[in-house]
DNA sequence: CGCATTTCCTGGAGGC
DNA sequence: TGCCTCCAGGAAATGC
């Protein structure tokens, strides 16, 4: 499940092997994962020039000139692979970009099609359905404005998951940067103290950072760009470590449900959250 | 308003 | 070995 250090893995790599490079031969083997029209959207891209890659929340976007952007959003089993243009097609393969100067094309692939391929031309603003607007940047986020983000008051692993209040978190990261910052995941957002709120922002930009560093973590089905498999996975502390003993403490990690999704917590590092309505100020 | 539930979809896992 | 059922979950829609 590609969030936001698997897809700043995906566009490092396709900024460096794309930019400057004019597209040639665009194919569209299944139209319902575009979010538009597939004639506009093939016509309109040949012969294009990729100005840059970059991201945005979950989504990496290929920025065209003149005026234009694809964004593609993995969802849970998307993958973008950079691979030579004659090689077979594999299995649930959407979408190839082939290039005008290289040998390799860019594909889009994803079995359970809960991603997808927008084209937005102009000005036009990136947002469409299932493509709804996002928050603020954790990485590049302040500690003033994350405070704002918290004053929601919602039980925070639900706020933290909710892409309009911050933007390119999900299952993974969420429990590993609570985790980190030794807060439980059912604790109301707005009771967190101003020490509590700033070990968790640090907490979260540590993490992501680290699993930058590592291309992101390979639990099923993320792959880098070439097709090889995220490191970070080996270094969570919780994610998928039931009964395990934490890293921490030793103590073993229990699997809950919040907010509909499985969440990993080390009972003794992430105490239940004090009842809101005795806290003392 | 917040939170739970349902929907989309397929491959992989587990039961028998 | 093979068939069946269940289940994972990002995001949006619906229900309470």
């Amino acid at each position: 499940m590609p969030e936001l250090p698997e897809v700043e893995t995906i566009v490092r790599r396709l900024q460096h092997e794309l930019a400057g490079r004019v597209l040639g031969k665009v194919r569209l083997l299944r139209t319902d994962i575009l979010h538009g029209n597939p004639r506009r959207f093939a016509s309109w891209l040949t012969g294009k020039r990729v100005e840059r890659v970059h991201r945005r929340a979950k989504r990496a976007i290929l920025e065209f000139s003149p005026s234009g952007r694809v964004v593609f959003h993995l969802g849970m089993t998307g993958r973008l692979l950079l691979t030579e243009a004659d090689a077979p097609l594999e299995k649930h393969t959407h979408l190839t970009l082939g290039f005008a100067s290289t040998r390799r094309e860019l594909r889009f692939l994803d079995p359970r099609r809960f991603g997808g391929v927008w084209l937005f031309v102009g000005a036009e603003t990136p947002v469409g359905p299932r493509l709804g607007e996002v928050g603020p940047e954790p990485l590049t986020l302040t500690s003033k404005a994350f405070r704002g983000v918290l004053a929601h008051g919602r039980q925070i692993k639900a706020l933290l998951m909710d892409q309009r209040a911050i933007a390119g978190l999900g299952n993974i990261y969420c429990d590993e940067s609570l985790h980190a910052a030794g807060i439980h995941p059912l604790t109301p957002a707005d009771t967190l103290d101003a020490v509590h709120a700033e070990r968790l922002l640090v907490a979260i930009k540590t993490t992501l950072r680290q699993a930058i560093r590592h291309e992101g973590s390979t639990y099923m089905d993320y792959r880098t760009v070439d097709g090889r498999e995220g490191s970070f996975q080996r270094f969570h502390r919780v994610y998928q470590r039931e009964d395990l003993p934490c890293r921490t403490c030793g103590a073993a990690i229990v699997c809950l449900r919040v907010a509909g999704r499985s969440t990993f917590i080390c009972p003794s590092c992430q105490p239940k959250p004090n009842r809101p309505n005795i806290q003392t100020s």
